[in-house]
DNA sequence: GGGCGGTTATA
DNA sequence: GTATAACCGCCCG
């Protein structure tokens, strides 16, 4: 055994210990045979058995009981999956092993047999034996080489053998899972730096059902029927029809929304029961299903009438999927991914096996576990439907069953109930309008910006090169540091959280005064993310029906509140480098169309002066004054006439690092002065809005008393380490509670405005569209007719959003492209 | 191919 | 000092 493979048995075995699997370990076997001696004892006491292994050499246990788990792609292998992969019978693989050898357990094996021979000849002949019978037959160097390993041929059998009639010192009782040992476990995943696994052990369930070993057998049944005929879905119409709310899901032939064809769909009223109606399954054998148009045509008025309504999970992408059928999807009216954020937003994931686990205490079939993953998975279409059954109607079951306990805990807080019925479910439909209305690129355009940055690149890479007297990987921060701090020996200002030596922006240009080669490196990284990230990438996701862009908005990502988007995201498309806004110029609307941006001014410190009433603040906003000279005014004690460009700048910083719960630390580096400086600046502005200090500290109280903070419209944010003894994370949970409520609120407001928008968009049929939302901004696509209208409606509608103590100003821009816009 | 670290784009 | 998503390099199995 290699060192430093010893080194990490001990460690392992106490993790497993910690997490409460009984760890067996035995002198003087083999652990195959100890694994398989158990695997058959088990199946033998009518447990159905699961062996997680890579190992082939245990296919030869597989039977109607004992099944392999692959860990790698989560698939699990039958009998029948063990003929596909090897061509031979479980019963058949000692021998099949045994022919053809293998090299890491020293079985020789026949010279020049390998798989394909070897099943070959087994399906053939049936065992070694009888081949060895024939072994005349086989015609030659080959059927040489057979009967010239007769005798090895025992060696090997014996060899790739399990045994599994050992004399092993162990009761099944032995193997049942043990409770988790937290606080040992989360010691030992801290100091071996798992954090994801610790994020993980965190998240416990909410319902503790007993420990299931998973032995034993679950005690309900539930009722999962697959639709394939007519009068059984006649059945379940009815049912839907009379239900008061049904939950609904789709399985697909794509996450991409856009592209997405529905392969089935699954419905349950109650819970327990749920039906799955399989549509446009696709593998040899597959058996008749219902035809898919005609099924849909059949759903249609169900499903568009906003009377009947609907459940799911992320109805959002089932809204476009069915879309993508002619399907408007109307009566929302919950979504358990939603409700599960709005209760709480730090959980880090909202997804449905999730939630099931943590709320219902149910292990949910995982989507992998049908479709396998990585190169291997396969679309929903190849499944069987005797498998896709059992995992889609559950979905539907769960998604039912999550809803009741959803809704429950959701009735205990009325703010949040509202904030959920109000806001985020109406959200979904205007989501789904925006993401499919897309943008317009021009792609000739970055095609050409391509062009001129590959030239800058190459030129500056070469600079680079010539600088460091050496060619090197540029995109490599190992390589740099290599060239910076060892060879060229310049001072080390920062270290990264590993800590090596830093390169990044802030470090390569404080260099960047005092020499050459991170000038060369700052301005290679900032063109070859702009090109790599946005020129050359955002042309490949134009959609080759629509010809525009489709981003996926996120609803339950942000804690705060935000949207998040993704794929590609639209919410940091350059905007500050002259380079950058280039590519905003690609964003452009259709001939005869304007685009229209509406962004927000100042959005958060009004939301500050209101929350926080200072009079001061309330003054600037109120009389509408430059609210950043206005500071600088007060704090630096000048006329606000005085006020240069660089006190302005600095006051600037300090509004958002107040908006940030910034420490005097921070401000000094944002602005370069020393600690105590900061701390002046930071006293003085204190002193001049004496409303905003009581208010942060207040918020700071609350925070701590009650654990979470609350935006105007009562949505929450959890801070569980608001009181922690660690100072880092207990000041970290303190700056997001000066943050939250303000960017929560920001965010409130802006889909409040998203919906009103919506509203009179949808209602007036106005040839106007809403194509993108970047946190404190709307941007429109708008018939130039209609234009001077529509910015009126825009501005009217954004500014009413909320009623603050401070006017909620909205600044417009139009043009044919996003940069002119703005 | 997957996970992670380092870096950088936005509000 | 807040909140995100995505790229590349590197390492691992």
């Amino acid at each position: 055994m290699p060192d430093d493979l010893r080194v990490q048995i001990q460690p392992l075995h106490e993790l497993i210990r910690a997490m409460g699997l009984p760890l067996i370990s035995h002198d003087g076997v083999e652990a195959d045979d100890v694994l398989g001696c158990l695997a058959i004892k088990a199946a033998q006491a009518g447990f159905q058995v699961v062996i997680s292994t890579g190992d082939k050499d245990m296919a030869q246990l597989v039977n109607e009981q004992i099944m392999l788990e692959n860990t790698m792609s989560d698939t699990r292998m039958d009998v029948a999956g063990v003929v596909a992969k090897f061509g031979v019978k479980p019963e058949q693989i000692i021998d099949y092993l045994a022919l053809i050898g293998d090299s890491v357990d020293n079985i020789p094996g026949v010279p020049k047999v390998g798989p394909k021979t070897a099943a070959k000849w087994l399906e053939q002949y049936g065992t070694i034996d009888n081949l060895l019978a024939h072994a005349n037959e086989i015609k030659g160097k080959i059927g040489d080489n057979l009967r010239a390993s007769i005798e090895q041929l025992v060696l090997s059998r014996q060899l790739a053998t399990i045994q599994v009639d050992l004399a092993l010192p162990y009761a099944l009782d032995d193997l049942k899972k043990q409770a988790i040992d937290t606080a040992r476990l989360t010691e030992l995943l801290t100091q071996l730096g798992f954090s994801s696994w610790l994020k993980t052990l965190n998240q416990q369930p909410l319902v503790t059902t007993p420990v299931q070993a998973s032995l034993v057998e679950d005690s309900l049944i539930p009722d999962y029927e697959a639709v394939l005929t007519q009068q059984q879905f006649d059945t379940w119409l009815h049912e839907l029809m009379q239900a008061p709310v049904f939950a609904f899901d789709t399985e697909t032939t794509s996450l991409d929304y856009m592209t997405a064809e529905i392969v089935g769909v699954s419905f349950a009223v109650t819970s327990g029961k749920a039906a799955y109606v399989p549509l446009a399954h696709d593998y040899p054998g597959v058996p008749e299903q219902l035809n898919r148009d005609q099924l849909l045509t059949a759903l249609k008025p169900l499903l568009e009438s906003p009377e009947h309504l609907k459940l799911g999970q992320n109805l959002k992408y089932d809204s476009h999927v069915l879309a993508n059928h002619g399907i408007q999807l109307r009566g929302i009216a919950h979504d358990t991914m939603l409700a599960s954020y709005v209760l709480n937003s730090t959980a880090s994931r909202h997804n449905m096996d999730d939630l099931a686990k943590y709320y219902l205490g149910i292990t949910t079939i995982a989507y992998e576990s049908v479709t396998g993953k990585g190169v291997k998975q396969i679309g929903f279409a190849d499944v069987p439907i005797e498998q896709a059954t059992p995992y889609a109607a559950e979905d539907a079951d769960i998604t039912l069953r999550l809803h009741r306990v959803l809704q429950q805990k959701l009735s205990q807080h009325a703010k949040l109930h509202q904030l959920y019925t109000e806001l985020e479910i109406p959200l979904i439909s205007v989501l789904a309008r925006i993401e499919r209305n897309g943008v317009l690129l021009d792609t000739d355009m970055l095609a050409k910006q391509s062009l001129e940055l590959s030239d800058q690149i190459i030129a500056l890479e070469r600079h680079a090169h010539d600088l460091a007297g050496q060619p090197f990987n540029l995109g490599s921060p190992k390589q740099i540091q290599d060239i910076l701090y060892e060879q060229q020996k310049l001072p080390v200002l920062k270290k990264t959280p590993k800590g090596q030596p830093s390169t990044d922006e802030s470090v390569l240009q404080e260099l960047a005064l005092s020499y050459p080669l991170p000038k060369a490196i700052l301005d290679y990284r900032s063109l070859s993310k702009l090109k790599s990230t946005y020129i050359d990438k955002l042309p490949q996701q134009v959609d080759a029906k629509t010809g525009r862009i489709h981003t996926s908005y996120h609803q339950a990502v942000a804690a705060t509140g935000r949207l998040s988007s993704s794929d590609p995201n639209l919410q940091n498309i350059p905007i500050r480098s002259e380079e950058g806004r280039k590519i905003r110029q690609a964003f452009i609307a259709p001939a005869g169309y304007q685009l229209v941006a509406a962004d927000y001014s100042q959005i958060e410190l009004r939301i500050m002066a209101h929350l926080s009433a200072d009079a001061g603040l309330l003054h600037a906003f109120s009389a509408g004054l430059d609210v950043h000279k206005a500071t600088a005014a007060e704090v630096f004690g000048v006329e606000p006439e005085r006020v240069t460009q660089d006190l302005r700048r600095s006051a600037k910083a300090i509004n958002f690092g107040l908006i940030y719960g910034m420490s005097s630390f921070g401000l000094a580096q944002q602005l370069g002065i020393t600690r105590a400086q900061a701390q002046t600046y930071i006293d003085m502005y204190f002193d001049r809005y004496p409303g905003v200090k009581q208010y942060m500290d207040s918020t700071r109280e609350l925070a701590r008393t009650q654990g979470y903070v609350e935006t105007l419209f009562g949505r929450r944010l959890y801070l569980p380490d608001i009181n922690a003894k660690n100072a880092a994370l207990r000041q970290y949970a303190e700056r997001t509670a000066i943050n939250a409520p303000m960017q929560g609120t920001a965010a409130d407001i802006i889909k409040r405005a998203m919906l009103a928008c919506d509203q009179w968009l949808t209602s007036t049929q106005s040839d106007a569209k809403m194509i993108m939302q970047v946190h404190d901004e709307l941007v429109f696509e708008v018939a130039e007719s209609v234009l001077d209208k529509s910015i009126a409606t825009i501005r009217e509608l954004m500014s009413s959003a909320a009623v603050l103590s401070v006017p909620l100003v909205v600044d417009i821009g139009v043009g044919a492209n996003w940069e002119q816009a703005h």
